[in-house]
DNA sequence: ATTCATGCAAAGGGTTTGCAGGAAA
DNA sequence: TTTCCTGCAAACCCTTTGCATGAAT
């Protein structure tokens, strides 16, 4: 754990929002000024297969979460946002369905999408 | 709708994968073989608009489905295939959870996570 | 004639990688 | 010393875009 993976790591856990590894990039040089992008990707792929953090699909692009209870995501369709949705989890929801392909299955990801407060308004407004 | 539109939608139609952009490119360059690159890209992005097929997010890449019926996806984090998964729809996740962050909900994804048939004996014997 | 989609090639954004230098064991 | 990680820059992959041509109305 270098200096440099555990700055990463704390300013991810910082935020409650989603950084791309840019923008985390950017957070973490205000500490760091010397901090390269690549050192950055390096360490959220060492810490993501560590299971220290979660990687999202957002668009073609990642991005990361420093929290990695149990919880599912929003997704504006607007602007691309991702907020966090603490819930009941689905126990319900059995693994078993599965079978159906062969596949050991590990889990599952449950996401939500939708208009966040800023976007309704445009969405109302044009159609 | 154009010849290439045509064709790209029927080639998507004719899999159950899941193809990139690229993948889908070569398969329609079989029956178009001056289509180009942008023009997968530009009518993929027209069919997705028109809702006439799905867009996926997987390992900061995009993923077609032209199937655009109610189903979840599986996807093997050993090789990245994702496969189709019918089944009951989750009737019993209400919505209304969504309500905590003032978002306009519009839909939620499912997506499992596990190693296909091909990726289980390599997982088991590296670990 | 006008409009819109195409093919092509260049540009753009995100991510990975090779390499020489530096920190730690 | 040996090992591993870093900063830097170049390379790479995926996607978008500008532009002139071509098809269709």
């Amino acid at each position: 754990m270098t200096r440099q993976r555990q700055v990463i790591l704390e300013e991810l856990r910082k935020v409650d929002c989603h950084p791309t590894a840019d923008e985390l990039y950017l957070m973490v040089r205000s500490r760091l000024p010397r901090v390269s992008l690549g050192t950055v990707y390096r360490n959220l792929d060492v810490l993501f297969r560590n299971g220290e953090i979660q990687k999202l699909d957002a668009g073609g692009q990642h991005r990361f979460d420093g929290d990695v209870r149990n919880h599912y995501h929003v997704r504006c369709q607007g602007c691309g946002r991702i907020d966090d949705v603490f819930g009941e989890a689905l126990e319900a929801l059995a693994m078993p369905r599965s079978s159906a392909h062969d596949y050991e299955i590990t889990g599952y990801r449950l996401e939500f999408d939708g208009l966040c407060p800023a976007c309704v308004p445009q969405a109302e407004g044009g159609e």
